[in-house]
DNA sequence: AATTCAGACAACCGCTTGCTG
DNA sequence: GCAGCAAGCGGTTGTCTGAAT
């Protein structure tokens, strides 16, 4: 149905232009009307599905609030260090494709990946004195930061196969090894069966990184050499149990469609 | 205990895209 | 082809919370 004829409960363009819109935080009552709605008529049209709702809220805010915090598939906690190691390789290789990125965490939203990066990632650039989407930064996150990722979450598979062995879960003991992690979570720590991390910096700044000249070790044709670690083969790929996550095309994003954990 | 500050994340804003008539 | 609209997207801002002083 078109969205167009809907007859917005009764009201003129007018006497909707008059109601006073509500912005900031979203009650617990508001989030009730919202989903009370969806679950009635589905989640689309959104500015009539405001108004029937009873909402103050414009149409736009109301999509957001539930994509972003209300729909049910969405995964709650901290990001694991798997889709840390995701989000970061999928960056170097789409840039701030936020939307993009988030398609291929189930659960996670543009949102969530967005304030990730700014909020870690974009300060450990900061700290470097770095542009994030400079290539030296790039170049550092491609070949520095992922494969050490990559270990660790091997590191943690490693560790908690050893200590469960009756189980495949790789969660985390209480610290992860290599960056001194803080503790995980009271929800990873009861069944999660990915590697939790703690809310700080999961990017370490060691000094190989800043004192490694990062423009000589680029090269615009062939493969890329730079200071790797031991999960980054020499042509450009790292690899990891259950992920292989290659060096893709600038668009090219079907290669994702393969499952990584 | 009160205040300040920084980090994290929810929400908003403005622009773009895609669809329909 | 054009206009109007909803939805999608990315950048930015606002708010909350916990740590530090």
């Amino acid at each position: 149905m078109d969205p167009r004829r809907f007859s917005y409960a009764s009201q003129t363009v007018e006497e909707m232009m008059m109601i006073e819109e509500r912005k900031g935080p979203w009650t617990s009552e508001e989030d009730l009307k919202l989903i009370n709605c969806i679950s009635m008529r589905g989640p689309a049209h959104w500015t009539y599905l405001a108004r029937s709702a009873g909402l103050k809220r414009t149409g736009k805010s109301c999509r957001l609030r539930w994509l972003n915090y209300l729909h049910p598939d969405l995964k709650r906690g901290n990001l694991t260090l798997q889709e840390q190691l995701l989000i970061l390789h999928l960056h170097s290789h789409l840039g701030n494709r936020w939307s993009k990125i988030a398609q291929h965490l189930p659960g996670r939203t543009d949102n969530e990946i967005k304030n990730y990066f700014r909020t870690r990632v974009q300060k450990l650039a900061k700290q470097l004195k770095w542009d994030v989407n400079s290539s030296q930064f790039r170049h550092a996150m491609r070949y520095y930061w992922l494969p050490t990722l990559a270990d660790q979450v091997q590191a943690s598979s490693a560790q908690s196969s050893m200590a469960q062995p009756t189980t495949s879960s790789n969660q985390f003991t209480d610290y992860l090894p290599l960056t001194g992690l803080g503790p995980v979570d009271s929800d990873s720590k009861s069944g999660s069966l990915e590697a939790q991390v703690s809310p700080a910096s999961d990017l370490t700044c060691p000094c190989d990184v800043m004192g490694y000249n990062w423009m000589d070790g680029f090269q615009q044709d062939g493969p890329i050499i730079g200071p790797m670690s031991p999960a980054c083969s020499i042509d450009g790929y790292y690899e990891l149990e259950g992920l292989d996550g290659h060096i893709l095309d600038e668009e090219s994003s079907d290669i994702w469609s393969t499952t990584y954990f």
